[in-house]
DNA sequence: CGCATTCTAGCCATTTTCGGACATCACAAT
DNA sequence: ATTGTGATGTCCGAAAATGGCTAGAATGCG
């Protein structure tokens, strides 16, 4: 199986769209690391009807027009990943969580530093809002785009935990 | 990819013939470890025109109609075990060779652990002719299918060192 | 001695095992 | 205030174990 991708522009630098044939598959930074998020084969499809509605609603995010997504999602990934990628979704729009308490949320709350892991490898950035988790303490820790990318769309929806 | 499989009797037991998309890719014994040689997933199919060929040759051979077989052959597995398998074919009908024969032969003379572990795991049975490779002192040594189900094909060739 | 059998130490690709490092955090002890 | 500790899933590298062996040495027996 082949992944489609796509490139877009976006305030947080150039994003890659990869779908496969379920859903969206992830959003990728310029600088990531080929083994943060393991999609291959890829091959470019800047027409693929995903893609493109990713784009859209990622546009419309990003121009403050959108605060929810509504598209197919595809996670490849554990199933302890899953669903910590899952508890992500829950988190609103410009509302923000620490890593223990994502861990609570899946019933596992000693499992705080492989939530971090798991979070690290978050495949759909953005969408699956793994900016909007912080350090306990209200640090931001770290982040696959960059911890400016970080703050960046934290402030985007309002918030200023800029440090 | 799911590979194709199906059935037959034969003198040394029942065969499963396993076939990819590029041609055969297993021939395993009744009670073969399932770890031994991986094709996975697979699913039954009774007219697949690969097994269909593979089982018509493997049928001429058990009545001593056929020394050599003609089928495209897919084998999985790495380099180094291709190396070796591929030395296997060489092995002319009724003739045997030995560990360290093969290691010599695929340029790795020392390698000659290495070739029985090999050969161990060699996916092909019978048409890659594993049961032509015997102990340097003449002594059968291992056999995937069985000591009795080597003897067996050795006999068949008109072979008699049965010990 | 001569010959057969047993032991031993190398050899090498693959597999298995093990130990850290991680986008943490609450709690306890300095 | 700072530092240490334990709990957890995954990945990755290193290290150890595992084989369908074998040549050569050691041993045992007439």
């Amino acid at each position: 199986m082949t992944y489609a991708y796509k490139t877009m522009r976006s305030p947080v630098g150039e994003l890659k769209l990869v779908a496969s044939d379920k859903g969206l598959a992830g959003i990728l930074w310029e600088k990531d690391n080929p083994r943060r998020v393991r999609l291959s084969p890829v091959s470019e499809d800047k027409n693929h009807p995903v893609l493109l509605e990713a784009e859209r609603q990622l546009h419309d995010y990003f121009s403050g027009k959108r605060k929810s997504f509504s598209l197919k999602l595809d996670f490849k990934g554990t199933e302890f990943q899953k669903k910590v990628w899952a508890a992500l979704l829950t988190i609103p729009f410009a509302e923000t969580l620490s890593y223990g308490q994502i861990a609570k949320q899946i019933k596992n709350p000693k499992a705080v530093r492989a939530v971090g892991a798991a979070i690290g490898k978050n495949p759909i950035s953005i969408i699956a809002p793994c900016h909007r988790v912080i350090g306990s303490t209200g640090k931001l820790t770290g982040f696959a785009g960059g911890l400016e990318a970080k703050a960046r769309l934290l402030a985007l929806e309002g918030r200023k935990e800029i440090r």
